[in-house]
RNA sequence: GGAGAAUUGGCAGAGUGGUCGAUUGCGGUAGUCUUGAAAACUAUUGUACCGAGAGGUACCGGGGGUUCGAAUCCCUCAUUCUCCGCCA
């Protein structure tokens, strides 16, 4: 949610990084600055009719126990007319609050200068590409072919006992999982993440910390006999940690990560995207998450980005850095980094890792704060990217790593797997 | 799942209808004293919002209610602890 107070004073800022993803919010904007000016004289008025109410009250008070019982009740009556008066612009002010807050929720992050203007993904900028892919005659088979013959995946398993995007991994395959989990893990405790363990299923108030809720409502799967919604990734309970948070200064630089498997609906998905590890509504991550001061919250992301890169460049893959356009750009998000992985066998580029900046669009939300050196209260920016998403890391493995004896590991990841080349025989 | 007890400021812990944003202790900060430190003493020490300011309003687990007035009474939800049941 972006702040009422930026709206207030940098209210062209706010309307030019909005224009970034192709959004004119003028109208939005003007209505919400008429509304908050409205609300803030409502809100003295009640304030006045309340000191007035108490002060009575206090009266009343001293009266009875005075013994004056005759001239407490007379005042007693004239409290009748102040407090209906109290009620009914109580009722106006929460109205004009509530009508505030639901537009602000509606408004996306506003956008970094350097974020491009545009539409979709077309617009997205590559930034750096590295690496290199077997030759499509080497690599000619998808994973889905691979996964079924050297018994990796099963799909088809995973349809009978779930459904659609729920497979199973099974013997060397469900290995390089645990590897690949293992292995990001413990980069990220190498670079100075704490790593946690956290719950799969997350209340509504965390949801609206981290902006998946109002927003992304359906994407979530949701259980109504207790009211929880499963994660869509670690970012969200790992961020809520610090929901309701006062941090007492400026000196900190709180690092966290978690393995967790991720559930999407993926409601509207269809068609080649979702053949195969592509798009599943159930996959692991190991996530990185980061609470800074605004002053320090870039170059974490850079580091965060060198720390992706890092990851890639162990696996032996292919990869190339996107700068996302506005358009791209996801709703909470201030600036994104897009890392794709090159498959030779689908001749595609895969998403593997998202790396944002949040500015205090969740903070704002979250009431995470510190103290600054003047003791007074400011948001904390958060962050977060994914190092890595396992499934289609997964798919490029197998796919640009194909030969005539198997699949062969990366090096960073046989101490994990205990084998170097995943065969027919597992 | 059943029964009982509890939830108050950074922590501990008073407060059962009015002068309570809240006694007190510990802790924190500043000062006095001291060569320095400790001790002692003094002062200060929650958050958010409205207001140009003076000042005001809200918050005692969350939400709702009774009352002129609620930390205090009522309803409801959540959480914690104890006992019982069930169970990986």
């Amino acid at each position: 949610m972006i702040e009422i107070q930026r709206i207030r004073e940098q209210q062209d800022e706010v309307l030019n990084g909005l224009s970034k993803r192709n959004i004119d919010a003028t109208k939005e904007v003007e209505q919400i600055l008429i509304l908050d000016k409205e609300w803030r004289g409502q809100k003295t008025a009640l304030q006045n009719l309340e000191a007035e109410l108490n002060s009575i009250s206090k009266q009343i008070g001293q009266l009875f126990s005075a013994g004056k019982k005759a001239e407490a009740q007379e005042m007693k009556a004239k409290t009748l007319e102040l407090k209906t008066a109290v009620q009914s612009v109580k009722k106006i002010e929460e109205g004009l609050e509530n009508e505030i807050k639901s537009l602000l929720y509606t408004l996306p992050n506003v956008c970094t200068s350097d974020v491009p203007k545009g539409i979709d993904e077309s617009a997205n900028e590559i930034i750096e590409e590295h690496g290199t892919s077997p030759s499509k005659e080497k690599a000619k088979t998808p994973h889905w072919d691979l996964a079924k013959t050297y018994n990796l995946i099963d799909f088809e398993m995973g349809v009978k006992v779930t459904g659609a995007g729920f497979p199973f991994y099974r013997g060397q395959g469900a290995r390089l999982q645990r590897a690949l989990v293992s292995f990001f893990l413990d980069e990220a405790s190498n670079a100075g993440y704490e790593e946690y363990v956290s719950p799969l299923m997350v209340n509504e108030n965390s949801g609206k910390g981290t902006g998946q809720l109002p927003d992304k409502e359906g994407q979530m799967y949701y259980i109504p006999a207790d009211d929880l919604y499963m994660i869509p990734t670690a970012e969200v309970p790992l961020t809520n940690i610090y929901r309701d948070v006062l941090l007492p200064d400026a000196n900190f630089s709180i690092k966290l990560t978690g393995h967790t498997p991720c559930f999407r609906r993926e409601a509207g998905s269809y068609g080649k995207d979702v053949r195969g590890l592509n798009r599943l509504h159930q996959f692991e991550k190991v996530e990185i998450v980061r609470i800074e001061t605004p002053e320090n919250a870039e170059n974490a992301l850079q580091e965060m980005i060198r720390h992706v890169k890092k990851l890639l460049e162990a696996l032996g893959l292919q990869y190339r850095v996107l700068r996302l356009c506005g358009g791209d750009t996801g709703f909470a998000a201030a600036i994104t980094y897009d890392f794709e992985v090159y498959s030779a066998a689908q001749d595609k580029w895969l998403e593997v890792s998202s790396v944002s900046r949040f500015d205090t669009f969740q903070s704002n939300r979250l009431r995470l704060r510190f103290k600054d050196e003047n003791k007074k209260s400011r948001l904390c920016h958060t962050l977060n990217g994914s190092a890595l998403a396992l499934p289609r890391i997964m798919a490029a493995l197998l796919e640009n790593n194909q030969c005539a004896e198997g699949i062969k590991i990366p090096e960073c990841l046989t101490r994990y797997t205990g084998f170097e080349m995943i065969t027919k025989k597992g």
